[in-house]
DNA sequence: CTTCTACAGTAAAACGTTTTAGCGAGCCCT
DNA sequence: AGGGCTCGCTAAAACGTTTTACTGTAGAAG
């Protein structure tokens, strides 16, 4: 790992040493030791060994920008968060987003590739000014998300994490579907009987397909379907004072499903204010299986995304994109899992 | 945000618009296009307004890839995680490393610099070929720290967030000695007399604290220290391991204090399959308040290490050192405050 | 009426790579 | 022996910026 001890080599030097300084002490051109390095065109093994040596000696490391110049490429994808910003800046979308991005990152390392992380923080073009990147991975768009009416404006290779609002270019399934079925039936089955839906205010293509299973499931149990919109910008406030306000319309409430994690925690606040206990009174559970889900009181019942391997589906589609392979079919990732919890699991002493 | 509607603006452009076909259509040379967008030297104002108007029509977006050849800066800066691979894969530094990284990442964008995050799959080496930057977080070296020995050799600006083993350039303070004691007074303060400091085996300034720390406290206590250091690689388990070894051998022990949260995971298993009960007959306390901590059954007592305002201190100096701002002295995050949870808390009947 | 200076602009060099076009040597095939 | 190939290499162009060195004009100062 380290250099065994050669004479003086903290001198520093003046400048990086550049592929020039590598082809002059290897007695080449410059092109030759581009060659040797990307191994684009064939290079004599006698000269390759000689340019391999004047790199090691100079600690030579290739310019990236001035390659990305040429090669109109810049070795670097960008993961944006389009949530809005109230959401996007709690603990909790963190979370979600976090967990994508530590796997991004290293499925795109794996690749010579650099992931860099575009907060939501000013408007989308202003990021485009201060970042280049090949490719970008967008997480749950919602329907009029501006980051992908730039994307595919300005056509850049874009991989959807989740169900894309419009027919756009490629997406990682996030099993919409499946996943709210899991739940609701979860909710059935713990006995819940008059729960309500509780979904955000934004279109997103989740609260589209929560919406649609919940009714169907609903009708097919002969039960009495209830959705409630609330405004996601008013955070777990908002939540809180709309489940108090249903506990007032209907006291029978014995569940509710609350795919928003943020909802969920107001949610739980709003019942702890109406003095209903959870699980016993009222079951809960929720989407995303985050830092959220496990610290509330009790933890809520909630399901597994397998967001490190979603990630690491979209981050592999997204470079072979970028390269130009041959479109191939993503590969689904695993189903999700339930993971019960205390919010929806009946006391042992019930049985 | 969109464009009012000018007739036919999706015609593709073949290519990126230059800087020279801004100065083609504003009448002006190249160069005056430059200076007129980052205000180098002065532009006449009617000038500038038809730069501007060109820049608009065209949809220029600058390259940075060549803004970054001639400038040699990347108008980016690292986050380098330097845990070995094996904690850090793991939920748990994931979640220390995106709470830093989500800051950093909004405060660099706010001035116009992107984040890459460098996950620790390669060697350093292989890092610094696939990614350029202008400079480097590293969170919390070790003193034999790879990372750390390239940037400082390669003299690349960093800011390291913890206090460097080295007396390496700038650092932003994580209050080593205040958190351990913190958390040694609040072992004391819950009535543990007979407890334990385990730390894990690498060479880290934060250990080193602790002990000194923990060394100094149960002395003025006037109690037995006694200081188990645990292999980080083992993980878990070897905390598990370790923390039966120690019962065994002082059955009277009544709590274990577990900066590293993973090794309190172990520890907590350890105690579970040895019977004993916490907190009534153990009390345990761990530093990182992060996703271990909260959802362990019960929750550990631990640290609010403010790591939001950390990163941002952080990644602020770290710009000002790249722009080569007069150095001034780095603030100090707030204190580090106590979050007492289950794991320490006497039962309430106890009282 | 000069001379000096400030101003606002231009042309071209420079940054460090990759890629293109071309070249000489050696070899194989007739 | 000569034509055509392949091989391994070189010189130079190209990428899109920023920066340098320069130029002409206009006004101020003497």
């Amino acid at each position: 790992m380290d250099e065994t001890g050669n004479p003086g080599p903290e001198i520093r030097l003046p400048r990086r040493a550049t592929v020039k300084d590598v082809a002059r002490l290897a007695g080449v051109s410059a092109g030759t030791v581009s060659n040797a390095l990307s191994g684009k065109r064939r290079v004599d093994d006698a000269t390759r060994g000689r340019i391999e040596a004047a790199i090691a000696e100079l600690g030579y490391i290739p310019n990236i920008a001035a390659r990305g110049v040429r090669t109109g490429r810049a070795n670097t994808i960008a993961l944006f968060s389009s949530m809005p910003t109230a959401v996007a800046a709690g603990p909790s979308k963190l979370g979600f987003m976090m967990e994508i991005a530590a796997s991004a990152a290293m499925t795109a390392l794996n690749r010579n590739v650099a992931l860099v992380l575009v907060p939501p923080i000013a408007g989308p073009a202003e990021a485009l000014r201060n970042v280049s990147f090949d490719g970008a991975l967008l997480v749950e768009p919602a329907e009029d998300d501006p980051f992908l009416a730039l994307l595919s404006s300005r056509a850049i290779p874009t991989v959807v994490i989740g169900e894309p609002p419009v027919a756009a270019g490629r997406h990682v399934e996030l099993h919409y579907g499946a996943t709210a079925r899991l739940l609701v039936r979860h909710m059935l089955e713990t006995g819940a009987r008059a729960f309500p839906l509780m979904l955000g205010q934004s279109r997103r293509q989740s609260h589209a397909a929560f919406e649609r299973v919940y009714l169907e499931e609903m009708a097919a149990a002969g039960l009495a379907p209830r959705v409630i919109r609330v405004d996601e910008t008013g955070g777990e406030a908002a939540a809180a004072g709309a489940i108090r306000a249903e506990l007032a319309a209907a006291p029978g409430l014995d569940g509710v499903l609350v795919p928003v994690d943020a909802l969920a925690t107001g949610v739980m606040a709003g019942l702890r204010a109406a003095g209903r206990r959870v699980p016993q009174d009222v079951r809960v559970a929720t989407r995303y299986d985050g830092i959220r889900a496990r610290t509330e009181t009790p933890p809520l019942t909630a399901v597994d995304l397998h967001l490190d391997r979603v990630s690491e589906i979209a981050t592999e589609a997204l470079l072979d994109l970028i390269e130009g392979a041959p479109p191939a079919e993503i590969p689904l990732p695993p189903l999700p899992l339930l993971v019960p919890r205390a919010s929806t699991l009946a006391t042992p002493a019930e049985g």
